[in-house]
DNA sequence: CCCTCTCTTTATGAAATTTTTATATCTCCA
DNA sequence: TGGAGATATAAAAATTTCATAAAGAGAGGG
């Protein structure tokens, strides 16, 4: 029912949904609907849009809400569509983690130009293929990860875990987050996995496993790399 | 406080120049000015401003070749200024590369959570605002408070807090409201709870705990900080 | 079918953090 | 100046979170 690569759009007026569909398809974009907020968040965690057109104003969860929940995992951009025009209501949807925010009505060409402004943005830093932290090198398109040029046999899972922490190198990734990135959307609440698995990297990737340098943990949060 | 980097004002109103100036600074982000394009060019080279803000009606170069020029080196976020509000115009300047439009008159609020939403944005996917204040900085987003360079360490109680009073540097917020926003709804009566835990603040971020700069109590009232 | 590898669960003790308690200190005003 | 209410701080107790080993489950190869 959903495509991954969509655009998915949460509106509850049907006529908006309508010709988003038509102008959004016409340009050659993949769609996915939903009416409700609940909807909503059910096909942003299944269908894995890069795009979210967000209507504020929806009839069973309060807009900002709803903006503050999918912002919890999902990081690609989100556009609100709102028929508030209050300064107040634009500040506080884009601090809570909006991209961008347009008044209804909307010109659907200058919507189309800040989806592409959103998106190009979304995938702006493709990250290097070799990370290297002092003795320890992580070839992230060959899947190689080597310490003291010797290199270290990881599981597939053991690897993403790895190389995510690796990429975001001084940044504090939530247990949420890693969960969501490595496991999947189901596996978020999962946070003994993450426990385990940290321990097996360690005493395959740190010098002294019960010292960690480079998997840091902070309690209560999540975990670091470096 | 101040965040680091610096804002471009490329723009030849001076009223427009002297406001923003204001805001901006007001706001902590310093700010360098240019009135003309070809002044605005050498600037962006030079100053490495974290943002610039570009009005499209310079009268030395035309706004969309002004546009092209900077994004064929710079990558950061560019607002546009613009007083013409036509769809083409817009849909123009978002594909030549701007990350955002308003049009004259704006709202300084909006434009400066336009700015906030750029900037994160810039600054890899989640990052929120590095406060500075002298020799402490706090990452929001990594959740990292540095004190002369060192990192510090802070459960994350102790960081949302910290990260709290910061933010509102200057004002006083009171045993309540720092309560809701930290602990929640239900603890709004524990007022030991905040004692304790800036009582551990200060031991970790003063340099004399006894005599605080930083974490200020207002008697009766509730907490200041700076 | 058995062996190996990996992932998933479970269990347990350790560590970190939060909450509670106790006591000392400060501040303001009568 | 004295006392009441507010604040600071240390330290103990309780709770939560974390690390780790190890057992169970499932898949795939030989």
């Amino acid at each position: 029912m959903t495509i991954a690569g969509s655009i998915l759009i949460i509106d509850d007026e049907v006529q908006i949904r309508r010709l988003l569909e038509i102008t959004l398809s016409a340009n050659g974009y993949k769609i996915s609907e939903a009416s409700t907020g609940k909807e909503g968040l059910a096909l942003a965690a299944t269908g894995q849009p890069v795009l979210i057109i967000l209507d504020l104003g929806l009839p069973d969860i309060d807009g900002l809400e709803m903006l503050k929940k999918l912002r919890e995992w999902y990081q690609k951009p989100i556009i609100i569509l709102s028929a508030r025009n209050l300064e107040e209501d634009i500040i506080k949807a884009l601090d809570y983690g909006a991209n961008d925010y347009l008044t209804k009505p909307f010109r659907t060409g200058e919507l189309l130009a800040r989806i592409r402004v959103a998106i190009r943005q979304s995938q702006g830093s493709a990250g290097k293929p070799i990370l290297e932290f002092g003795l320890l090198t992580v070839d992230l398109a060959n899947h190689i990860v080597r310490k003291n040029n010797e290199t270290i046999k990881l599981t597939s899972t053991e690897f993403s875990l790895l190389a995510l922490l690796a990429a975001n190198e001084g940044r504090v990734l939530t247990h949420k987050f890693i969960l969501k990135e490595v496991w999947g959307m189901g596996y978020i609440e999962q946070t003994q996995y993450l426990r385990v698995f940290i321990a097996q990297l360690r005493k395959k990737v740190e010098d002294d496993p019960a010292k960690p340098k480079l998997l840091n943990t902070e309690s209560g949060i999540g975990y670091r790399f470096g």
